[in-house]
RNA sequence: GCGCUUGUAGCUCAGUGGAUAGAGCGAAAGGUUGCGGACCUUUAGGUCGGGGGUUCGAAUCCCUUCAAGCGCGCCA
């Protein structure tokens, strides 16, 4: 890669210089190579000769200077390199070097940009883990997305992922029995019986459409129940069919699952049991007022946690610890948890169980995700017309489709609130930036279907003449794809996958900029070649990383 | 009260400790007959919430303060 020669070439200097007593340098120091904003700045910029002026007490633009003298040959990479500034070396390229770029992305194809940075090291990615007492909402289908794309990068850099859902499906959860009685009560409700509704029940419309279900399917079998039985049976035959449609939900999402692990069999296999004897026995678990407790305060937290009740079941607390000793024991080298903004508070008992365990806390990383609000035509839409309460991802993919929904959800950084325009999200414009992006592939592929007509093939960029690309749209969009890679590993190892969306719209702007500015057909044979090779690039760039985001790359639109 | 997140152009937001802080939309003026319409030029618009500090250099790191959202169960 170029800005690895570059980088090698400056280390070379580095080391001509010690050798030579220009500069006193005890060890190699790291070298920063970045592109600069403004292209007076030339193509590539290291800001070395400032970071060790203070230590070889010289003037930085001095320092810079004795680099630029001591750098290597570099085979015909190099135009020119000068001191700029308070003491940065820019770097300016020769044009040959976009055809290093083009070779590059032809050769490597659809495995451009993924790079065997982290191979053999492995990591369980957790996320959504609603519930199953109801469909998958917005707010949860941006941990979807995030975690799913996230996934994808992580598996671009080398690493051996698994996506995880956790089942939330303790017998003893209150919010799952919650659920039970409300189906109980609309069960009976179904088939004509006044039965009254729980007070703190699920009011939601899919509640009563699963009764109803219930009812054509098994008729009035569960009447003969006792009270307590025909709960516990509405409870499990709701989470099965709130799984279902879940599972269908993402699906349609384009999110699918490796593993959905359930809580339940953490109790049933005794490694709730086990995790707390753990923990007892490694002295971080003790008996107050009739309850067991975690001394998470040892680990930072703010107030020891319960384990175990007063009435002896476990907490949620018990069962998580197990789960996440269980990653753990499972084989993963790192843990990424994807949770919802409510969650924030939970990541330092959550540590703090793992570190109690004995586990490393820093194998484990939480993001946060923070609120979807839904518009439509700059109005806040608080209800689902149809369910009578938050929206879920079901309609909202029915609405507006799996790809804008998921680009619209990798718009904004975890860390911010977002508000989702379905107007846009559906607006056939150049306002719409999923549009936008798919529409730039879609000129692409119509770009090489008219070549085609004409009887030209795109041919191999190995075997064509590069040199008539330099204009300067050209060149920008070649070091847009040349930048991918890095964008790849950055988003990978900073978990932030909402880069890939506005790297998406920079290069789908670049190419539109390219195809105003540049004609490819009809054109000098040499540059309509060079051209279509740099078009067909285009093509596998986009398509890159409109596959990272799990959106498709349509030919036609 | 404590904790987490946010605060950047009129609006929605980008911004790996670097050079003159950017994009889209909106506003003003003009341009645009070719491969697929979703384009171009110019102008206006900023104390990067405020105040300290670290650094050769801070929107970015640290402290403090103000404002908004969220969280602080023997619920999950």
């Amino acid at each position: 890669m170029i800005k690895d020669r570059i980088v090698e070439l400056i280390e070379a200097a580095l080391r001509g210089a010690a050798e030579a007593g220009d500069l006193p340098l005890s060890d190699a120091p790291h070298v920063e190579l970045e592109t600069p904003r403004n292209k007076a700045f030339g193509d590539y910029s290291t800001n070395i000769a400032m970071v060790l002026a203070g230590q070889v007490k010289m003037s930085p633009r001095e320092v810079a200077a004795k680099l630029i003298e001591r750098l290597p040959a570099d085979g015909g990479l190099i135009e020119k390199a000068e001191v700029a500034g308070a003491g940065f070396i820019n770097f300016f390229l020769k044009p040959d070097w976009l055809g290093d770029v083009l070779r590059r992305i032809e050769s490597e194809g659809e495995k451009y940009g993924h790079a065997p940075l982290h191979t053999g090291e492995s990591v369980l990615v957790e996320f959504v883990s609603a519930n199953p007492n109801g469909p998958i909402t917005v707010g949860s289908a941006r941990g979807g997305a995030i975690g799913d794309v996230l996934s994808n990068l992580l598996e671009a850099v080398g690493y051996d992922v698994c996506r995880e859902y956790y089942v939330n499906d303790a017998v003893n959860s209150l919010q799952m029995q919650h659920f039970g009685k409300s189906l109980e009560a609309r069960y009976l409700q179904a088939l004509g019986q006044d039965a009254p509704f729980p007070e703190d029940g699920y009011k939601g419309e899919y509640v009563t459409q699963i009764a109803k279900q219930i009812v054509e399917r098994d008729g009035d079998k569960y009447l003969s129940l006792s009270k307590t039985e025909r709960v516990r049976v509405f409870t499990d035959l709701g989470e099965r069919e709130m799984l279902a449609v879940q599972n269908a939900d993402l699906k349609a999402f384009g999110v699918v699952f490796d593993n959905w692990y359930s809580e339940r069999s953490l109790h049933e296999s005794s490694k709730v049991r086990n995790a707390i004897d753990t923990l007892k026995a490694r002295g971080y678990a003790y008996e107050d007022k009739g309850a067991l407790w975690l001394k998470s305060t040892a680990f930072g937290d703010d107030k020891d946690r319960a384990l175990i009740r007063r009435n002896g079941q476990p907490t949620y607390i018990a069962s998580d610890t197990a789960y996440h000793a269980d990653k753990f024991d499972r084989g993963f080298q790192r843990l990424i948890n994807v949770w919802g903004p409510q969650h924030h508070g939970y990541i330092a008992r959550t540590k703090a169980a793992v570190a109690a365990l004995g586990y490393d806390p820093d194998k484990l990383d939480v993001i946060i995700y923070q609120t979807v609000r839904l518009f439509s035509g700059g109005e806040l839409v608080m209800m689902s017309k149809r369910a009578g309460e938050l929206i879920p991802l079901g309609e909202l993919v029915e609405e507006v489709g799996k790809d804008a929904s998921r680009f619209f959800l990798l718009m904004r950084t975890a860390d911010s609130s977002l508000d989702f325009d379905l107007e846009l999200a559906t607006q056939q414009s150049s306002e719409n930036p999923v549009f936008y992006v798919q529409y730039a592939h879609a000129r692409i592929c119509s770009i090489i279907r008219s070549a085609a007509d004409e009887g030209l093939a795109v041919p191999s960029a190995e075997a064509t003449d590069l040199s008539a690309l330099g204009h300067e749209s050209e060149i920008a969009l070649v070091k847009k794809m040349a930048e991918y890679p890095e964008e790849i590993r950055i988003a990978a190892e900073s978990h932030q996958p909402h880069r890939l969306t506005a790297y998406a719209r920079d290069l789908a702007a670049l190419f539109h900029a390219f195809y105003r500015d540049c004609r490819v057909l009809g054109e000098e044979p040499a540059v309509t070649n060079a051209r279509l090779v740099l078009v067909e690039a285009s093509r596998t760039v986009l398509r890159n990383v409109l596959t990272m985001l799990g959106v498709n790359a349509p030919e036609r639109m």
